[in-house]
DNA sequence: TCTAATTGTTAGTAGAGTTTACTAACTGAC
DNA sequence: GTCAGTTAGTAAACTCTACTAACAATTAGA
């Protein structure tokens, strides 16, 4: 009887915690993110507004704050100036100045692009690197490089790394196709999280771009972001989720059909993709010939508005199927300013069921330079604080 | 000093809990849905199954079921005969036999439907109503009146009732628009649930089949079911739920344009809806007219191949768009299968990115009659047991 | 100066899940 | 038949989380 007591017989429980169970803890790590959420978005309070706003009590609001204190996400500021009876309150922050997170946009034309950010999103410090044709295995390199670097030029504790690439992108963070990197199956989640011993998070490029736009820019839970350069493509975020699709190919909408009517020939090898209609090079193309025509303005005008037209000819079933609120185009100002964004608006609302008011908002994205920056660094500050 | 306590001066705190804010009782409500779940869709099992698949631990587990016992949502069923060393399991399962949920079909053509379900989606009983050009509140009252009556055929403990109605329906129940009833914000789901004392939900009836089929049908999280009937509406799951769009019209097709070569006059003003080629009424009309022709065979197969292409162009959109992993259809049988559905996939592979293999497959869903019965006894499940 | 109001903390408690250690009951080998 | 090994289920004690109760600190206003 006695040996029993020297074996470790102990009925080995729990060997993997799949079941995706709810434990005490899994709350905790939830309302901590509350408490960020709500700093992060509402700004400095005290702790008594913070149970105020959270239906918790102040006792466990203060416990749950010193915990954040101890990890150093949050930061007493002092006294609040208020004028009130009682005690004063003490003002809690989340650290905005002590936590930085690092941003990559791979999708840009032959440059690569990172950034240090603050956790409002302002772009602290950039840094690129050129690319000219490399491909595959060499631009991995030279990603991995331009990380580094910008992790060296952070000035207070980074939270992670974020990337918006072009491409399919699963949720394990590996790159399964991007055409014009000549990549395949490229784990680069785990490439960039082994080289910088940092969280790392990867998406697509427009994705990202739908992430900062639904966090900085209007915020409709349903909408759409269309993402206009090299190629055309879109991040969706339904419900207030990102959609990823039954492939991870959620938003992958250049080399869908457009109308009944034929169409250029794709080099996709089908005819009448969006691409042929939208993509900054077919617009480009098209506005040099209409620029020597005998009336080049005109010319020009019809240009960017059969453009937007035929965007809002496919993404029509999308909003109507969807009921999106919004539809953000990024890209190129000069290009999608007036004629073209006028037309999409116009002919999705002539595509769908008329309403009073109109039920979709159609604008551009603002600062199309750095969303896939911006929106790469936000996927982050969910996934690590929790902050909207 | 004594009077302080008289007062309730208790810091008065939590006067909403709006914050959504975790407890470790919202934790113990998740595991014992998860519990029910497990038990619902891989049937009965012991609890040491229970807390292997879960990964929470037997006591746990034994924890959790005990409790459900007592609430009557589990039964023991005596020992496994599993041939086995050691002492021998006793099966636990959900209350298939003493758990009865009602659903309620208010989209079919001039009779409203009711019915008694066991938890495994089985029809028990059915009760009927038939309507006459009654309209606004007649219909309500017809309504209630059925869901008293297929509340008295139960004959076990009803955990909720499920409504799947025509129109637009809101986050709380309430019909905004019913166009057929010439309803107007009729807040059916606390009318219901004041009559007959039961939880109820109401949603959409596309929306409702398209929780049947995600739960007894293939169970792709990223589909759409298309139910053509009166109208054309459509249900839509992404990542695994519901979309309800920004104004809770997600689904509502049947009036986008399709196509940019016009089409016949829609009832609501503007030419090329997609109801006015796929509505049973519409197909019925242009099969009639194929009929008196000279060849009736081939120009009913034009007509049937004719709507599955317009279905499919404006799905491919929606399709490419979220990356969709089914398109499923659901209305009368003999119109939907062959031509149509035929010409539905193969429209809608023509207009997406060809791959190997097909990233989305088509088929009619299963048992169309009583999809919308079936689906909004799924969503009393849902919500009451946390069982998908 | 006294009262009321407000913030934040300490002390103690209830609930949820875990670890540890047990009993019950069975299989299979000797 | 007996015993080792195995599996199911339970009881007790501990940890973690959030709660209630009570209090000290601090200020505005009568």
């Amino acid at each position: 009887m006695e040996a029993l007591r020297d074996r470790p017989h102990t009925d080995r429980q729990r060997p993997d915690r799949t079941g995706a169970a709810t434990l005490p803890s899994d709350g905790r790590a939830h309302n901590l993110s509350l408490v960020r959420q709500t700093l992060h978005s509402a700004g400095a309070m005290s702790r008594a507004d913070l149970s105020r706003t959270l239906g918790l009590t102040r006792v466990t609001v203060s416990d749950l704050v010193s915990d954040l204190l101890e990890r150093g996400h949050v930061v007493e500021l002092g006294h609040s100036d208020e004028v009130r009876p009682g005690k004063p309150a003490i003002l809690v922050d989340i650290n905005r100045r002590g936590l930085q997170v690092i941003g990559m946009d791979l999708a840009e034309n032959s440059v690569l692009r990172a950034a240090v950010l603050d956790l409002d999103g302002n772009i602290l410090e950039r840094v690129e690197r050129s690319l000219s044709e490399e491909t595959g295995p060499n631009v991995v390199h030279q990603v991995l490089e331009l990380a580094s670097e910008a992790v060296g030029r952070a000035t207070a504790t980074l939270l992670g790394i974020g990337v918006g690439t072009p491409g399919i992108v699963n949720a394990d963070g590996v790159v399964t196709t991007a055409p014009n990197f000549e990549w395949k199956d490229v784990a680069l989640r785990d490439l960039l999280q082994e080289r910088a011993g940092l969280p790392t998070l990867v998406s697509n490029d427009a994705d990202a771009a739908a992430h900062a736009d639904h966090t900085f820019g209007g915020g409709s839970d349903d909408m759409v972001l269309v993402k206009i350069g090299r190629g055309v493509g879109s991040g969706l975020i339904v419900g207030g989720r990102r959609a990823r699709g039954a492939h991870s190919a959620a938003g992958e909408i250049g080399h869908v059909t457009v109308g009944t009517d034929g169409g250029s020939l794709c080099k996709c090898g089908k005819t009448g993709c969006l691409e042929t209609w939208m993509s900054v090079p077919s617009l480009e193309r098209a506005l040099a010939e209409a620029a020597a025509s005998s009336k080049p303005d005109a010319a020009a005008d019809v240009v960017l508005r059969e453009a937007g037209e035929r965007l809002a000819i496919a993404l029509a079933p999308v909003v109507g199927a969807l009921d999106l609120g919004e539809v953000v185009l990024s890209g190129p100002r000069e290009l999608l300013e007036g004629p073209l964004l006028n037309a999409v608006q116009q002919t999705l609302l002539e595509r769908l069921l008329h309403q009073d008011p109109s039920p979709v908002s159609v604008r551009l994205a603002a600062d199309a330079q750095d969303i896939v920056l911006r929106g790469a660094a936000v996927m982050v500050l969910w996934n690590q604080l929790g902050v909207a």
